[in-house]
DNA sequence: TTGACAAATGCAACTAATTTGCATTAAGAT
DNA sequence: ATCTTAATGCAAATTAGTTGCATTTGTCAA
């Protein structure tokens, strides 16, 4: 996987650095996306600046080793893409983060650029399920 | 459409104010999702207050009469929700947004609470596609 | 190796999105 | 018509994300 990345990186004319390696190592470890403020906090702020943080994301995400992933919360989540194509369920209260699969993406791209006149390609997409999780339903009156 | 909206916002314990009525007739006919910087911009920044726009679409989004789109463009979209469940394929230069239709939900929804433990109960969800409009392609070396 | 060059980083300051507090206004029930 | 409470508007605050520029550090070729 290490392989992969730098080769990614390398391919995309990026350059490998100490702060791209110690990024990419936590998300690689997380269980979850990561916002830019968790992985500051992650990492330690003065082992690595937030601007940084944010230039190797947009920078990882160009040569399409990482992902964006929205959830409604008022800030973007990051993780490693893998092709397995997993995708999120998320408590809209607590904001708790499952994944799961079954998602026929080529399928439904397919379907999709056969609708278009405007597009002929499609990059990425996203697919997340907005739910209530146990412990909140219980919450609730 | 007008008395469905009217009566999920009282069911919802919601009063009907001249701010909602004019906010859900711009989003009925608008035949993209919207930014609160549109909203405010199309309705006229006289009319209404930027933030009552984000009160009421927060109230909106609870009563279920709007949904939130991220086209990860660094701001929020909005859209009036209609069970047909269309979905949007976005262009990663110039978000150009453009709907398609043929996401099969309630099966995904169905096989995502089978495979987790901590979720029963699926709310709503997100379902967009990124690519390269046809007019970017060309611009691209 | 070693130097040169460009790309990457850090810091400070900035812009843009979204939220909060509080005084005023206006639905809607009585 | 009045009263109560939610909704609005304005100002100010907070938070996410961006930009400019000086400094550092990979990389590549000698």
């Amino acid at each position: 996987m290490d392989n992969n990345f730098t080769e990614n990186l390398k391919k995309a004319g990026y350059k490998i650095t100490k702060p791209r390696l110690v990024l990419l190592g936590l998300l690689c470890k997380a269980k979850h996306p990561m916002s830019v403020k968790e992985i500051v906090k992650s990492i330690g702020s003065k082992k690595i600046n937030q601007v940084t943080v944010y230039r190797i994301l947009t920078a990882f995400k160009k040569a399409g080793i990482i992902a964006q992933v929205d959830f409604q919360a008022g800030c973007a989540y990051f993780e490693v893409r893998d092709n397995g194509d997993h995708h999120h369920i998320i408590c809209t209260e607590c904001k708790k983060v499952e994944d799961f699969v079954g998602c026929d993406y080529d399928a439904l791209s397919n379907e999709a650029l056969k609708q278009s006149n405007d597009f002929k390609k499609v990059m990425h997409h996203s697919f997340e399920l907005f739910g209530i999780c146990n412990t909140c339903i219980l919450k609730q009156s």
